[in-house]
DNA sequence: GGCGGTTTTCAACAAGCGTTGAAACACAGT
DNA sequence: ACTGTGTTTCAACGCTTGTTGAAAACCGCC
């Protein structure tokens, strides 16, 4: 809407699409004409389509990852020596991403439903997520095994992918909690999500990782 | 492999490419290559490529909701008339899908990753789910209402979205959680997802909707 | 006001796409 | 041996795709 440059109209527009059908279904021509210039001039800036959608996927994501480095350490610190608690650690994880909610640029929105493309494509998900995101990932998890000094590093893995599975459809917004609820869910309410996320994720990792059987 | 019929061979290389790529990212030349046939075979046997992928899609979804509600009966019965626990529904929900899972063919494999990418999707999510999923949903959620009567429904919507990006997660089968758990997990390992997923889960829903506060 | 470099458009390319109609094949029943 | 019906292939269609090279427009600077 505001965004000012040919360049940044092309990468705004990009996000949205292959956010909503992927990077195979959306044409360059589509891209161009919804951010009203010509095809050529996707060329121009960013060369082959491949490299388009790989600017759009780093675009946003150092931001991300500061803002929730920064929630990390903030809880870290107030807790100092003790350590955070899970809920802590998990709401460091996912709170900064409703903020950027609030925003009134749906950029973000259209960003997260990427990543949420991305990580659960077989094709894209190793080869990109990896890159961008697992230095920050495993420093949330090195918190939480300070957390749950009982846990074994299977038990830690694989609570984070159950976390990272909720938060990714939740990235999605794909408004099937809307159908199912009957409109009693909307998955375009971030904040309920989380809400609802933090609790749940934080109680699954305590029974799976605290457990002394 | 073991597939007979040309048809079948276009059905089963039709799943395995369009779970890997997505719909657009899949070529009728390339479904037709991997089967043997030609090109035109497809539009003979399913018409429009888009009538191929819904024929993929609801080929083996009828078997799959019989066999969990199957198992959903089958806890109702053994736990009448208190009615199962929150484990045991989740367990119920679950496990089936494991067993698909140690049959020698692929394809159930492949269809689970074509479901992941469905259920993500925000362009074909609410269309495909809904129609083939949504009556076995409710009767889960029905089952964790009676287990957990003081619930909200909202709190059950929610704490299902979590179950259901957990399950997704893990049905797309990205490798992610190999490569940062550095090989200690590994997500074709589908019953030591569902080991650590039914206590998590569980956990999640009782923290969420048994809550007295 | 003409110059140089960046940005943007124009026009066109070869390649690949989904789809189709007609021809070839397989093979049962008589 | 012939016919009829369901499969399968062949060859081609019109169209769209990503990409490109050259031309045009823009803009600060001398």
């Amino acid at each position: 809407m505001t965004a000012t440059s040919k360049r940044d109209r092309i990468l705004d527009s990009a996000e949205a699409l292959f956010a909503e059908r992927g990077y195979d279904g959306v044409t360059l021509r589509q891209i161009a004409s919804q951010a009203g210039v010509d095809v050529a001039l996707a060329n121009y800036h960013f060369g082959k389509k491949i490299a388009l959608f790989n600017a759009v996927f780093e675009r946003r994501a150092a931001l991300l990852n500061e803002s929730r480095l920064d929630a990390l350490r903030r809880v870290q610190e107030s807790a100092a020596p003790a350590g955070p608690t899970v809920e802590q650690i998990i709401e460091a994880f996912l709170r900064p991403l409703e903020l950027t909610q609030e925003n009134a640029d749906p950029g973000w929105r259209h960003y997260l439903a990427l990543i949420a493309y991305v990580n659960n494509s077989t094709y894209w998900g190793k080869r990109m997520m990896s890159k961008l995101f697992d230095d920050l990932v495993q420093e949330f998890i090195d918190a939480l095994r300070q957390a749950l000094p009982q846990a074994s590093d299977r038990d830690l893995y694989w609570c984070y992918h159950n976390l990272s599975g909720a938060l990714t459809l939740t990235f999605a917004q794909t408004e099937r909690i809307d159908t199912l609820s009957n409109g009693q869910c909307r998955s375009s309410d971030f904040q309920a999500a989380y809400d609802h996320m933090i609790p749940f994720v934080a109680a699954g990792f305590r029974r799976v990782c605290e457990s002394t059987e």
